[in-house]
Formats: C-alpha cells, sequence, structure tokens
DNA sequence: CGTCGACTTGACTAAAATCAAACCCGGTGG
DNA sequence: CCACCGGGTTTGATTTTAGTCAAGTCGACG
C-alpha cells in the first residue's frame, strides 16, 4: 500500500480513462503519490435507479458527480410549479458544480435511467488541488467548461424559431456523443420530449411537431427516442437560422394530408 | 511576511472596497505581503469610451474585467448575424471569466457607457492563488457566481410569457443595484431597449409594450430610461408567473388616467 | 389481447413578431 | 426663440408562430 506501484496508475487510466474527469487527473504530471490521493477521493459507481435523485435544491456542496453509466438531468422547480430542465448529462460528463458559487445546489439533480455516478468530495478535491498546483489549473479550466454547457443552454434559448432551437439540440447531443466515442449520427435519446421541451422552453407538441419536420424535410429520421441524422450540413444550416444561399427553398417539400 | 502593514490593508479597502472582487481579498486572511502581491496584480481605471471593446470572440484568456464605473454588455453575434446579448455588468461587477474553460473568449465585451475598468491579468491571479490555498477558494466561488448569473440567464429565457421575462429582468437589475449600494426602487437603466430584448430574447417593441403594461398596471413608472418601481411585491407575483393564492387581486390598482 | 404511457397529429386560440407610422426629447442651427 | 433634425422609443394594424385542447396512434409489457 506504500510502495510506488504503476498499477495504480494503470488503474486509474483503466477506471476513468472515460471519463471526463481524465483532463484534471492525466495530464496533470501528478505523481504516483498524489495519484493514489486523488484515487482514494474518487467513490467509484454508486447505483442511482431511475428516477431517484442525487442532490435537491438548496443541499450544501457535497459532491460533483461524473455519469459513469447513464444519464442524468437537472432541474428547477420555478415558483408556477413548472419544471425546467437545466441540462442533461450523458455518460462521462460532469455535474454538480452549480453549488460552487453559492455553496448551495441552486437545482437537482435526477436519474434518467438506471444508472451510476462516480462521485468526489469537493473539498477533498479542492484540497488537494491547493497542493498541486496544475491539478488546481485543471479544476478551473473542469469549472469553466461546465459554464461554457451553460453558454450553450443560453444560445439556444436565444433562438426565436423552435426549428433553430431544437436542431441545435440535436446537433449538441450529436457531438457530445461523439466526443465520448459513441456513434454520432445514430443515437438514442436518453430524455423524453416533455424533457427536450422543458430545456428548450417550448411546448412538447412543438418538439414533436419540429421532429416530424425535420424529417418531413429529409435531415433526420425519428422513431420515438431513436434518432438517425441524415443530412448534417442542412441540420447545420437550419440551427443557424438558415441563412440564405447554401439551402435552396425548393428542399422543403409540400406537407402530407 | 509578519510585519503587519495596516496602512496597505487600507488603501486596498479604499479602492477596491466598492468591488465585486473584495471577497476575493478582504476576508481571506491574506497578510500584507500577500495583500501587496496581489494589489500589484490590479491595472487600476482604466478608460473605455462608450462602445468601445475590451476583448472579442476567440481572443485568449488574458485578464478578467472589474466595471469601476460604467456598465458593460457581453454579446455574442450568432451565424444569421444577429447580435445576443449575454449579459450586463454594473459598477462593481466581474465579468470575462468565459474563456477559463476553453481559454478562449467565446464574447465580446461593450462599454455601454463612456467607462473605466480595473484588470486582473488571470494568470497571475491563478498563480498567486495557488500559491494561498484561502484565495483559491474565494477565486473559485467568484468563478461559480459569474456562473450563477447565466443561470439567472437561462431561468428569464425560459420563461415563455413576455411579461414574465420583463418583471424578472427589472427585478435583477433592482437587486443587482441594491447589492452595490445603490437606488433599488428608482434608477436609470444603463442599457437601450433594443439591447434589454436581444437579453431577453424578445423583440424590441415588445419590451417596450411589456414596460408600457407594467405601468398601466401600476407596477412601475417608466418614462425612458428611468425606471420607478412601485410595487415590488406585484412585480415578482407577474415575475413568478401570477401564480393564484398569496396575490390578492385587489391589489392591483386602476391605472392612473 | 388489453392497457398504459409516450408520442403524434389536428383544429383552434393566444401571443409575440413584423411592418409601419407617430412620438418624445435633447441637441443644433437658423 | 423656435424650427428642425435624429435616435431611441412608443403605439397601431396585421401576420406568423407556437401554445392549448383534444383526439388519435404507436409500442412496450403484462
Amino acid at each position: 500500500m506504500s510502495q510506488p506501484i504503476p498499477l495504480d496508475l494503470a488503474r486509474l487510466r483503466r477506471t476513468c480513462s472515460e471519463c471526463s474527469l481524465r483532463a484534471l487527473c492525466l495530464p496533470a504530471g501528478v505523481d504516483a503519490d498524489d495519484l493514489r490521493r486523488l484515487e482514494s477521493v474518487v467513490q467509484r459507481r454508486k447505483p442511482y435507479p431511475r428516477g431517484s435523485v442525487l442532490f435537491r435544491v438548496g443541499d450544501p456542496l457535497g459532491s460533483v458527480y461524473v455519469a459513469s453509466e447513464g444519464s442524468y438531468k437537472t432541474v428547477v422547480v420555478n415558483p408556477a410549479g413548472e419544471e425546467h430542465v437545466l441540462g442533461f448529462h450523458l455518460p462521462g460528463e460532469l455535474f454538480g458544480l452549480d453549488a460552487v458559487g453559492s455553496g448551495r445546489h441552486r437545482c437537482e439533480a435526477v436519474a434518467l435511467s438506471d444508472a451510476y455516478v462516480c462521485e468526489l468530495p469537493f473539498a477533498h478535491l479542492a484540497e488537494i488541488a491547493s497542493r498541486l498546483p496544475s491539478l488546481q489549473h485543471q479544476l478551473l479550466r473542469i469549472i469553466g467548461q461546465s459554464a461554457d454547457l451553460d453558454h450553450d443552454h443560453v444560445d439556444v434559448l436565444s433562438r426565436r424559431q423552435a426549428g433553430e432551437r431544437i436542431a441545435l439540440f440535436l446537433l449538441s447531443i450529436s457531438e457530445r456523443l461523439r466526443r465520448i466515442g459513441r456513434p454520432a449520427d445514430e443515437f438514442q435519446l436518453p430524455m423524453s420530449r416533455d424533457e427536450i421541451a422543458r430545456y428548450l422552453g417550448l411546448a412538447l407538441e412543438t418538439v414533436s411537431r419540429g421532429f416530424t419536420r425535420l424529417q418531413d424535410d429529409g435531415m433526420i429520421e425519428v422513431r420515438g427516442r431513436r434518432i438517425v441524422i441524415l443530412d448534417r450540413h442542412a441540420l447545420q444550416a437550419m440551427a443557424d437560422g438558415c441563412l440564405g444561399g447554401d439551402l435552396p427553398p425548393q428542399r422543403r417539400q409540400n406537407q402530407p394530408g
């Protein structure tokens, strides 16, 4: 346990190599000792059945989480009683950093399916980072990247056209799947139409119609939660507000019925 | 190091006491030496005439900024060529942390009026923080709080009713003015209707009509950019989606002829 | 085979966008 | 002093879009 074991490194690589925190560990130049310390912090693969809650609004900042298997959503319930989805968290992605600012969680995290997470007690992490400058730097970056996701959300919500929001949403999911090494052109959405609607600030029916429309226009194929991206270029153009030129109008076909 | 120089502390307090970074310095238990080091980093009160740009999309992360006098906006131009406002930054507030995640700025910062900023080279700041655990902790908090503002923005954009967005916007500005020690019930907006609209994801005319509506309902008084909040309670109720129950209808007053 | 929940589709309605005109106000110059 | 701008803002009329309500369909599962 006290000997400098290169196996430790191998073990961490194996267990965390697919994980968004690898950026935190691997390029940081941590030595075997630090690595063991860091590894001891990670509580691996806790199971959470579908619908279970990892943290609630107002909970003190305890851990940050990495979806290890299955996906999660973070939500807030506004005073009028309706639920807004703040984000979806795919396997390998990090969440729970919303409490860093105030010390308390501003939203609630729910498992979208039976799932597992890795959990990192934040105080522990920060303490180690304070002794490891390179890790501190990585930690800042990770937090910043998590804020970037909020930016993307703002970007989506600022679009006035429902079609733009939906196209952008699909492209964003696709890109994130690609990043974790999954097929980016054919995938299964982990969330319901209702949850997508609450994320995009639209009515459920509008999302459904939007999907149908994209299918009619030949950009995607939809079958329930199964999505196939047929024409990424056109989808991108739609997300960009169909800016004139590269998407001829005759692409639009007459509506059925 | 051990020589306590109260003058330095007093000077920093004076110069930065109204500034959002005071949370970074004052309660951190920094000693005189650290304080001087920190102080040397701050480049104070650079002037920026109205409309001038502090940083652009793609610029490498250089500094974080504190609006010292005057206000700023951060904006992105989407592929369709329309400008979206990501945030407004009032005197004393911090901005520019959007580049922490990727190392490059994702938006552009523009002075809303003739203005001054304090500038803190980020690398410098991070370097000092790595040697000062308490400052590191404060830095994390500051970044987290900056992400909280994005959350608030998402919250506003998720509202379906234009009236809700507008009420929420006014309350948020009011609260932030209160926090920097300015009158919270009577103030001058630093931004145009157009900029508000681009922040709220609405048309300019819708914002204007919303203001008029709030005035007709006796909640506020508007005269150009001059706002007086008359009935904060009703405004809050409107922001909350006018949820029935605790706001008796007779609270709404008849409009002044 | 029936049931339930998730999804789709249709008809209608409400709301905000758009287009267009007027207005207000501070500044300028006759 | 007043006429005349011009930008930002307000208001009005109309159109477009998404929301709402309601009915149907699909698909998984017991």
